[in-house]
DNA sequence: TCCTTTGCAAGACAACTGTAACAAAAAGAA
DNA sequence: TTCTTTTTGTTACAGTTGTCTTGCAAAGGA
């Protein structure tokens, strides 16, 4: 067998020109064309590592939820209870470049899977994900007494990242929630409210992401 | 002068197809071809009541803003309170088919307002005029005793406007979040929770908008 | 009646898109 | 070297798109 290629390696790397692209300029401006001219190879190439455009597109979608679904894991591993309750949640909101990118990203595929199946499943998953890593962080803090008992986690999960996902498209929108969203941080209250009656937990400062995929 | 055409309300008819588009197929599907076959016209009247496509779309843009500002001043004038202020937040939330349509064009509009700045602008004086009405809910209910006066109102309000929007968009993707949605009111359960401590008002049936503008 | 102005339809045009077919190149195997 | 297979580049093609021009119909004013 001749010249040898990473097939995964060099999808990734496509993928990668494509996030960039869906990030700056959205969907619709990532063309094949446009896809190839950034990465430097022709168009014949990138046919010949995915089908279609939409299956461009879906691989740009999968990796993006690969490095959020690897960062929470991380999270999980590193921290407990609701100081992986934070961080887990502030790991998509658009507070600096990288997370920025993400959120655009993300957004940008939200709309289109409301119109392309495909994505729609991929982001559910997505998003079954994310709940369920903010499910298992919300009763660890339950069982260290931070949060009350009666509190159902799954409720709260669905809602806690409903409630992020929401103030950071509105701030992509509006540069006021942004600043808000700079001044105060909505997880860390709402999180508070829900321990109210129970001894504060003392605040903890999330520990910078640094060495995460950058998109 | 000949031949009289009322040219804002022509407007408004090419508006409403165009709305009927994005909100079943999304904004690229929304060409000129497509606005003219659906409402009968040919192309060129298209061109006749609007400079450009990218005009078209601000005017679609527009008249949904301008439905969902009028349910909100209307709620405002009939209800106060708590109780206003769940039916504006609710608003805007996929119970019903209406409402389901509004969603999905705001949410194809809020994707397309990340590239294109007049719709993003647009999009702020939207979001912002909502945080509004819901600001004044909140200042109502607090003058009522129905909320704890400590509470900053305009940060509330974008909180509960995110929340609301973020879950909105989750349960246009995830099936598991819309029956969620349905089954508990995520808007009622944490503004409860925000008057904690206060005796809890009676919870109100929220009254089923009927003549409002159907998109 | 004729004329002028507006509403509307139809088509032309250039630009751009996804896709596929074909050719060239490259590199290990024989 | 020569052959074979994979990778890559080039090109063509059909379909769509936004935009603009042209021409016709209609209706009120003179």
């Amino acid at each position: 067998m001749p010249r040898l290629v990473d097939h995964n390696e060099r999808r990734r790397q496509i993928c990668d020109v494509l996030l960039d692209i869906v990030s700056e300029a959205g969907i619709a401006a990532a063309t094949i064309r446009e896809v190839a001219d950034r990465s430097g190879w022709s168009t014949g190439v990138i046919g010949h590592y995915f089908n279609n455009r939409q299956d461009l597109l879906l691989g740009g979608l999968r990796r993006a939820a690969e490095i959020l679904a690897e960062h929470n894991t991380r999270v999980l591993k590193t921290l407990e209870g609701i100081a992986a309750l934070e961080q887990i949640l502030e790991g998509s909101i658009p507070l600096d470049k990288r997370r920025l990118a993400l959120c655009r990203i993300f957004f940008f595929f939200y709309a289109e899977g409301m119109t392309e199946e495909e994505l729609r499943q991929e982001l559910e998953s997505y998003l079954l994900g994310w709940r369920k890593s903010v499910t298992r962080a919300i009763r660890d803090a339950q069982a260290q007494g931070d949060l009350p008992a009666e509190l159902d986690p799954k409720r709260i999960a669905a809602d806690l990242v409903g409630l992020a996902d929401g103030l950071s498209i509105h701030s992509l929108l509006d540069p006021r929630v942004m600043a808000q969203l700079r001044e105060h941080s909505p997880v860390r209250f709402w999180i508070r409210r829900l321990a109210a009656g129970l001894p504060a937990g003392e605040a903890v400062e999330p520990a910078q992401a640094k060495n995460y995929a950058v998109v």
